[in-house]
DNA sequence: CAAGATATGTCAACATGACTGACATAAATT
DNA sequence: AATTTATGTCAGTCATGTTGACATATCTTG
């Protein structure tokens, strides 16, 4: 009653109206196996902290600048904006929550006053870890039965899903291509 | 000038006004790598689509409709849901879009004349196609120098990543728990 | 020093894709 | 006949992204 058709049979009939006028599918070399298993794996991954950041009324976006300024203390602004790709105002609006509410703090920089570099309080800390907990659990489960190897092989796999043109600062850290390194 | 200040030194001395009044960190058994590396490689796999869909005016929602339509043949609205977790109303939107603009068909169900089952149209086909080719190719790119010990435990880590308390039909049958398979 | 470039902040308007709650219809189940 | 289920839809709201314009402070360059 609640069953999808999973036949492997082609598209409704009437779907086939206009076959041959598009580029062959190809179908047989798709990786739809991994294809859907980020999907999900993400969907879930990300889910973890949802939970908690409603709690704190907040969102994934003030997620990923709590965890970029944990991880990286006296990121600029504008290397914040080239790690999340998104634009200034957007930006803009979750930073003020963020610092109004006390897990962030900036301070002016010292070879350049125009730069506000960012910091994470003690408040903003505590957030971060309880979040890198939860998916820092999940991460460790599904590690547990994987031998040295296969992990270097998942970290392997994950870094080359990566685009390498233009790495921002934060990328060259996790790459090492540049001379510093991220906080712990 | 344009540099973050990665060194390992603790945060800003003002964020410390509060420390030992939330939980131990326990900052050592955190996976960074792997919570950094799942970030940026999902951010650039989905990107990959972004592009494309801008092309056709659709958003990341069309294609995660399209994409599960025209691999599970059939689907049911409700499935839908289950699989996508969004609302009814958030998915009407974007359905309605793919059926009014040929992407989609519906027809009404055998056994239950109440459900609308899901088909991709050969449009639709052709679309789902393109977007899985450019994750597909960086997928490809990414296992190239992976050997299958290493390409099963990538495929471990992913499904082990997965909750699988309440799984819906597609993820019954991505696990082979059900007894159906889905298309190509 | 003056001029221009850079880093940041902010205003207004808008788009997408989520959400809740309510309600309608047709068809199946009890 | 009454209830439940599957779907569709209306109205309003929220979070998070966008563009374009502009302001301010500060650094760099001619």
């Amino acid at each position: 009653m609640t069953d999808i058709n999973f036949s492997r049979s082609a598209a409704h009939p009437d779907s086939q109206g206009a076959a041959g006028t598009y580029p062959a599918p190809r179908a047989g070399e798709m990786r739809w196996d991994i294809i859907e298993l980020l999907f999900f794996a993400y969907r879930d991954f990300v889910g973890d902290a949802d939970q908690e950041l409603e709690a704190f009324g907040f969102g994934r976006a003030h997620h990923r600048v709590m965890h970029f300024v944990y991880r990286y203390p006296g990121l600029k602004v504008a290397d914040l904006l080239d790690v999340l790709r998104i634009t200034k105002q957007s930006l803009g609006r979750v930073l003020k929550q963020l610092l109004d509410e006390g897990y962030i703090i900036q301070k002016t920089g010292n070879n350049d006053r125009r730069q506000r570099l960012l910091y994470a309080t003690a408040k903003g800390e505590a957030l971060v870890a309880k979040l890198a907990g939860l998916q820092t659990d999940r991460i460790t489960r599904a590690l547990r039965d994987i031998n040295p190897e296969g992990v270097a092989a998942i970290s392997q796999f994950l870094r080359a899903m990566i685009d390498r043109d233009d790495p921002d600062k934060v990328l060259e850290a996790i790459f090492g291509t540049g001379s510093k390194k991220p906080r712990e």
